[in-house]
DNA sequence: TTAACATATAAAAAAATTGTTATATAATAC
DNA sequence: GTATTATATAACAATTTTTTTATATGTTAA
């Protein structure tokens, strides 16, 4: 049940679910194009990126200088993401 | 999205998981067999009963001095009450 | 019609979360 | 080596959420 809150959780607000949408569109990601292109600080993207990565939903491997991220399938997060297909995102 | 973060944020959260894991097994219920069954307050479990409602989770009708509260079906939700089954109630 | 029961709501304290600012680390480029 | 780039983290104020306490409303029972 702790993990269904914690999942629960990463996916209650609107900034974290707009990262995971960008992630999920463009499949690997780093920081830069997160922060970039959503518009969020450098700090911020990265918060999100660990509260999202802590709750299992998203992965990240080093590559140099860059953090690669990318989603973890899962089936309570799968319709979400279905949903957020439909969002515009810039 | 407004609507998915409704929907994640009523979710996210441990009591009113137990709430909506309650109801989806016993199918209807009044908020006294909430509060009783799961040993929260009164009016705790009449907020939590709202906050499902208002994120469209649960519907309630009224039956003289009684409230009966019930799930309402969502994709959304659905894999959540899966994982909600096993989890152990009083 | 008074008492008891079931529920709802409002105010306020307590706790958790969010976003910013400043700073640290680590890799690459010059 | 020094500068630059990419990322991470910590501290803090601001905001939101949670829980409690007190109280109000409406329904049934005596």
């Amino acid at each position: 049940m702790d993990r269904l809150v914690k999942i629960a959780k990463a996916l209650a607000d609107q900034n974290r679910l707009k990262v995971l949408a960008f992630i999920d569109r463009y499949k690997e990601v780093c920081v830069c194009e997160v922060s970039d292109s959503l518009g969020f600080s450098q700090p911020l993207t990265s918060k999100y990126l660990r509260q999202l990565k802590e709750a299992g939903l998203i992965t990240s491997r080093k590559e140099g200088k860059w953090s690669i991220f990318s989603i973890v399938p899962n089936p309570l997060v799968k319709p979400f993401l279905k949903e957020l297909r439909n969002v515009e995102l810039p």
